[in-house]
DNA sequence: CTGTTAGCGCATTCAT
DNA sequence: ATGAATGCGCTAACAG
């Protein structure tokens, strides 16, 4: 009746029966062995290594009163080279603090990035954080979607973006100083026309960016044609964009582009004006954030990049000292910096 | 006593005594509210929201005996995009299964593997995909890492590479086949001599490229001199290794580059060996899995290439599938299609 | 040293 | 339509 082999996970009690003791003798070998007698012992491993036996954390969590052990990790595309190596800093630090991740992909889409906040919520993550995919987090739909005080919250930290609502942490790059860097190497260089090439409408750092890049211009007196602002998130829209800008009657010289996916989209239009061998040289690019290979194409290149490994990491440590009380009731900000190198 | 605004996540107790009700009437109102007064619902309703309560996922699971609706995804290096699209394609299959994914990284480490598998297994996860470090598995570290029937059992679903004991399902690539047609290219374009880097010694894909290889090599009645054997696996090692061929008496005049890492190190040495002007046209590159940006560097490249995003997504209906019985007993294989394509 | 009791948060079963 | 008892797998607290 009780020790028939059925095919779900054996329990304490199925060892227990089989080694002839009472569960709390399981559960204390298990737990290493204090208070029991080593040839009791024995007899427990002995029954735990036949049924296979491992204990159920959900249930001893529940018991304990523990938490998952969990935290949450929700970026708008996993495709993007970039959010793999943020991951990768997100999870060694985890790893670290004896915690998993559990990841999910808004693809940019606020409702679905409602819908993971609220299933890590359900799942009692310990807290998630969050590449906010757009300016806004509903806050509301997910009751206990911040890192306040309340009952039922759901601590979160923002990276890389940050949203409208400023009640949260938040580990971001210094866009702006960081921008303002790689277009002052354009205009030493000599690039008085540029176009700058990204998302302004829908991310914080785009518009960010922009604001370092409008800074180093007005610093150095140099007026932007607004003609030359390119509202474009994709790689193919950024061609396109890149394109379309070289072949009107006043071309810029150069091109700002504000993350890794306009970049791609920037290099490829630049290698194809390049090939169909226009008289002008070759167009410089600033990029923010690197790309691999990008070095090699003979582009003259500047790149403000910084480590999204870093970034992830800064996150989860800001998301932890949150967790362990270590960290004031105001929301935090940090910024990681940016290094400029020219190819 | 009871109500008592603590800062614990509010239970099903907590909401049932604001509202004046037992918890079973919470329970009820929570499932849909079969059975219960419109009228009290509203009240139910309006202490949820209060109280921001949200049922405990783990306690109901236990209590039905319902899995976790977890997954785990191991893989070797997150930081590889390829790996960062073999997870988006696991997540988005599982997600429509209706179940999220923890992610977990060995670094190539066996012994971290293990460790992986073991707490994957004690959160009672579902079962894994796994993308093996090694060769082999340590199974007996893993009691139940066996997708067999048992108690405790951790269905597995190799991903990528496959491992000595063939026990397990695995979503593989057409490796064999792909290196073989991708050669055939190589062999057509007139080179004879062709350069092999990968890491032979680590991974069975390195291996069955290798074998499709050699393969293309015999069937066109081309020798293969074992001194163009590279044997690594690291971006770094692998331009060296292409630049100290390049530099020898006899230098191949193509390669053959096992993964998207080694492929990355030959460009690099390519695109040097190329600068520093030699006389001999630039070598070509045969590349297993495509590499952004690659195909705009003017080197003679033939890709081999599937969509690693497809590849999670089917170890990931594999994985379903076995958990909802619809496969036999023994272990299945799929193997990707590879596309060849030359720039 | 070991077993019994009780309870973590939830929901099924059986009362009423 | 509602509540009380009971148990999921586990372990602290208290027996003995």
């Amino acid at each position: 009746m009780s020790g028939t082999t059925t095919n779900s996970a054996p329990t304490v009690r199925d060892v227990a029966a089989l080694a002839g003791v009472s569960p709390m003798t399981v559960s204390r070998t298990m737990a290493g062995g204090r208070n029991v007698r080593p040839e009791v012992q024995d007899r427990v491993r002995a029954a735990v290594e036949k049924l296979g036996y491992r204990p159920n954390q959900s249930a001893r969590n529940t018991r304990l009163r523990k938490p998952t052990g969990l935290i949450g990790v929700a970026v708008t595309n996993l495709a993007n080279p970039y959010y793999g190596q943020f991951a990768l800093g997100v999870e060694e630090v985890a790893a670290a603090y004896g915690r998993q991740i559990v990841m999910g992909t808004s693809g940019g889409d606020p409702g679905k990035e409602d819908r993971l906040l609220a299933e890590f919520a359900d799942r009692q993550l310990e807290g998630v954080i969050l590449v906010p995919a757009g300016r806004d987090l509903a806050a509301q739909s997910v009751p206990g979607a911040r890192a306040l005080p309340g009952a039922g919250a759901l601590p979160v930290v923002l990276a890389t973006r940050t949203v409208g609502n400023t009640e949260y942490d938040a580990a971001l790059v210094d866009d702006v100083n960081g921008a303002a860097a790689g277009t002052a190497v354009l205009l030493a260089q000599g690039h008085r026309r540029i176009g700058f090439i990204g998302d302004l409408a829908g991310t914080s750092t785009a518009q960010r960016r922009y604001e370092g890049f409008r800074q180093a211009l007005e610093d150095a007196g140099t007026a932007f044609d607004e003609g030359l602002l390119a509202a474009v998130r994709d790689t193919a829209l950024a061609a396109a964009a890149v394109h379309r800008q070289l072949a009107c009657r006043q071309p810029p010289t150069a091109f700002f582009s504000a993350n890794n996916r306009t970049t791609v989209g920037a290099l490829r239009a630049i290698c194809e004006w390049r090939t169909e061998g226009h008289d002008a040289g070759v167009p410089a690019l600033a990029s923010f954030d690197d790309v691999e290979l990008a070095d090699l194409l003979g582009i003259p290149l500047t790149v403000m990049s910084h480590d999204p490994r870093r970034l992830g990491a800064a996150a989860a440590r800001m998301l932890f000292e949150r967790l362990e009380g270590k960290a004031g009731p105001e929301p935090r900000v940090v910024q990681l910096p940016v290094s400029v190198h020219s190819y």
